[in-house]
DNA sequence: GTAACCACTTACTTTTACGTAACTAACCCC
DNA sequence: GGGGTTAGTTACGTAAAAGTAAGTGGTTAC
């Protein structure tokens, strides 16, 4: 089977190359980018790295996302355990949504593709010489 | 008509509203998602990491996908700069189709994505106590 | 010159994601 | 017990992505 980083950064070309491997590759690229992708799943994320939040203050620090996709895309995000539904019982009726441990090791993809984002988006501009 | 990255990603809704930080954090990385999203991207750019290929022997790769699809996404992509159309005139009608040096600068972020999805997949499968 | 091949294109349909707006159920306070 | 807040839900509608199937225009093979 296939290593990590080693081989695939001693030649472009070794590591994700073969047809064989592909399967085993794609099938996890495709999980962990159904795990971020949407509209939603960043911005909500991002929203809660800056600490717990509570149904109404996620809206709020989500800008225009409605309470039918909130809700939906919460759900989702704790079936795959990246938030955890707390309900605060000294303070009644509160609900607050936490991320959870697991959920912080995603960060360093985050920084990445912030990273590549930012590059990539400089380059087109330059190439078609465009306001950004 | 078709867009690309930018127009897209800024044409979007989603953003954190309020910090100013988190605008300058979102959008990158909406950006870069964008790249790479959508059912076919990963799977057309790990054929074409194998070497050069045509579009007959694209498809051929990348399974079940349809001409008008491979058609659409391969010229997204040329307009990202990831992929470059090559007329071969020495051996006529042929159409190559090559991964961009610029494109392999995703490699750092296809290679995490493929080790987060698998320990991920991994992770569900164990607390569900079902197969993968 | 016609048949086959290759690299697409076009028209149409289905599916999925997301949007709008209104509603509900629980609680809290006086 | 009525009015307000919170945390959603429901029914309906739209738009983008992807699928289906058939067609087109240029080349090559005979």
């Amino acid at each position: 089977m296939e290593t990590t980083t080693q081989e695939n950064v001693s030649n472009q070309n070794s590591g994700i190359a073969r047809v064989e491997e592909c399967k085993s590759e794609v099938v996890p690229i495709m999980d962990a980018l159904y795990v971020i992708s949407g509209k939603w799943r960043v911005p909500i994320t991002l929203a809660l790295m800056e600490g717990n939040k509570r149904f109404g203050e996620i809206q709020k620090a989500v800008w225009k996302i409605t309470s039918k996709v909130l809700a939906h895309e919460l759900k989702e995000m704790e079936l795959n355990g990246f938030i955890e539904r707390k309900v605060n019982e000294t303070l009644p009726g509160r609900i607050e949504y936490e991320l959870t441990e697991y959920s912080w090791s995603i960060k360093p993809i985050i920084i990445l593709l912030r990273d590549f984002g930012r590059q990539h988006r400089d380059k087109i501009r330059k190439e078609r010489g465009q306001k950004a």
